[in-house]
DNA sequence: TCTGGGGTCCTAGGACCC
DNA sequence: TCTGGGGTCCTAGGACCC
């Protein structure tokens, strides 16, 4: 028996967050709407309004209109019917009321999207085991193994499991299946939405050589202006290179990647699960703020972010021992600092302690838009390494109780 | 019209150790 | 006076992704 063709999908859901919220709001289908912008309270207010009626109730007339937005917030998603407008994800709201102010805007009901994202990924689990995870509206599947992953080159299982998540949560998806995670996530593009596209090695030069550099996961906006500036437009235009140009140009592992990628070579594994590597909070403020000027104001904010951080990780089990701090000027230029701890930690005030350290060693100058706290070299809580290390910290509270008591002792210094 | 929040991985220099 | 090479950890920044 010849060993199976290697048959890799990858599955996108269409417009995942504009359509979650059309399911509580049939009443908004077909028309434009975008999702995003952070504060929601035209959506609270109306929602209050209506309060004791069905959602799926209120006029059309009392939704927001993406003109009367204030703020700062981008757009996570639009509906097929905004993107016509040529709004879309990531777009600063602002920009996109110029493009298409009758737009309706809702925000994002992280509870709900998440409820709905874990319900699709069961719904795969169930069919094909070997998926990974890669954020709330996007797996990998690996089809290679799964009973009838082969037939027609995956479209088969791909139909399967599109009919079983609209089933299940009402809502599509669009499917790529190929020979490896590369191609398969543009496959997934070419037929948008609640497509199919199944794509072999032997149709690379076809179907990938002639779409644009950026479509190739891991080629941005810096490289595509590179690329540009080196006369390089299509996909097809980089395989033509020779390798140790590219190597010249990009670097040796970029390089040699992009080599590569640009010939659909890809042996990545479908990976079924990973430890997070960092855990962070972070916020945009309202209006800028200066160190100096707004010193307790930001302060509340830092010591919300660690409170809010040292809550995650133990909500997720985790500590860790790099802490650091993020800032972004009003220029938009970005500033890191952190420190390596000699103990491992999720507790809120000593975060804040070593992030305070951090904060020392930026500038403080300018005025600022964001800030933001970060927990890396994460360890399970309990786990072996961290032993010794929460030992030591229990010691030290200890020895700083027993202080406190000698100092009871001996009354107020 | 200024551009969210949560991540990963890579590079590169310096410290420090053997 | 000159001056190895390798390994690991720490730190800062940047590209990229969802």
């Amino acid at each position: 028996m010849p060993a199976p063709l290697r048959r890799i999908a990858h599955l996108d859901m269409d417009a995942f967050f504009a359509s979650v919220e059309l399911l509580r709001y049939p009443q908004l289908k077909g028309l434009p709407v975008v999702i995003g912008g952070g504060h929601g309270e035209a959506d609270a207010r109306m929602r209050e309004r209506y309060a004791g009626q069905p959602l799926s109730q209120i006029p059309v007339a009392a939704f927001p209109l993406l003109k009367d937005y204030v703020g700062r917030g981008v757009i996570t998603t639009a509906t097929y019917p905004a993107r016509q407008f040529g709004v879309g994800s990531a777009m600063g709201m602002m920009k996109a009321a110029k493009l298409c102010p009758q737009a309706l805007v809702l925000p994002v009901d992280g509870d709900e999207v998440r409820r709905y994202s874990r319900g699709f990924k069961a719904v795969i689990r169930e069919i094909a085991p070997v998926m990974e995870d890669r954020g709330v509206d996007e797996v990998y599947i690996d089809f290679t193994e799964v009973p009838g992953g082969q037939r027609e080159g995956g479209r088969v299982l791909a139909r399967l499991i599109q009919k079983a998540i609209f089933d299940k949560t009402g809502l599509t998806c669009s499917i790529g299946v190929a020979p490896n995670k590369l191609i398969a996530k543009m496959a997934s593009e070419f037929d948008k939405p609640n497509g199919i596209s199944t794509v072999f090695d032997a149709d690379v030069q076809a179907r990938i050589w002639p779409l644009p550099v950026r479509k190739i996961n891991g080629i941005g906006p810096k490289s595509e202006i590179k690329l540009h500036k080196l006369h390089l437009h299509t996909i097809g235009d980089i395989a033509q290179q020779p390798r140790e140009w590219l190597v010249d140009n990009f670097g040796n592992a970029y390089g040699a990647w992009m080599h590569d990628a640009a010939w659909g070579r890809d042996d990545r594994p479908v990976v079924t699960e990973s430890e997070p590597v960092s855990v962070s909070r972070e916020t945009t403020f309202e209006r800028d703020l200066h160190a100096v000027r707004d010193r307790a104001e930001l302060g509340a904010i830092f010591t919300d972010l660690c409170v809010l951080l040292a809550g995650d990780l133990q909500r997720k089990g985790y500590v860790g021992r790099t802490i650091g701090i993020k800032l972004r000027y009003d220029d938009f230029r970005t500033a890191t600092r952190d420190l390596t701890i000699d103990h491992y930690t999720a507790d809120a005030k000593a975060i804040r302690r070593a992030a305070g350290q951090c904060l020392k060693r930026v500038d403080l100058t300018r005025r600022l838009r964001l800030l933001g706290v970060r927990v890396g070299k994460l360890a399970k809580t309990g786990s072996p390494e961290t032993q010794v290390a929460e030992a030591a910290a229990g010691a030290q509270a200890a020895g700083h109780r027993a202080a406190e008591a000698i100092a009871d002792l001996f009354g107020p210094g």
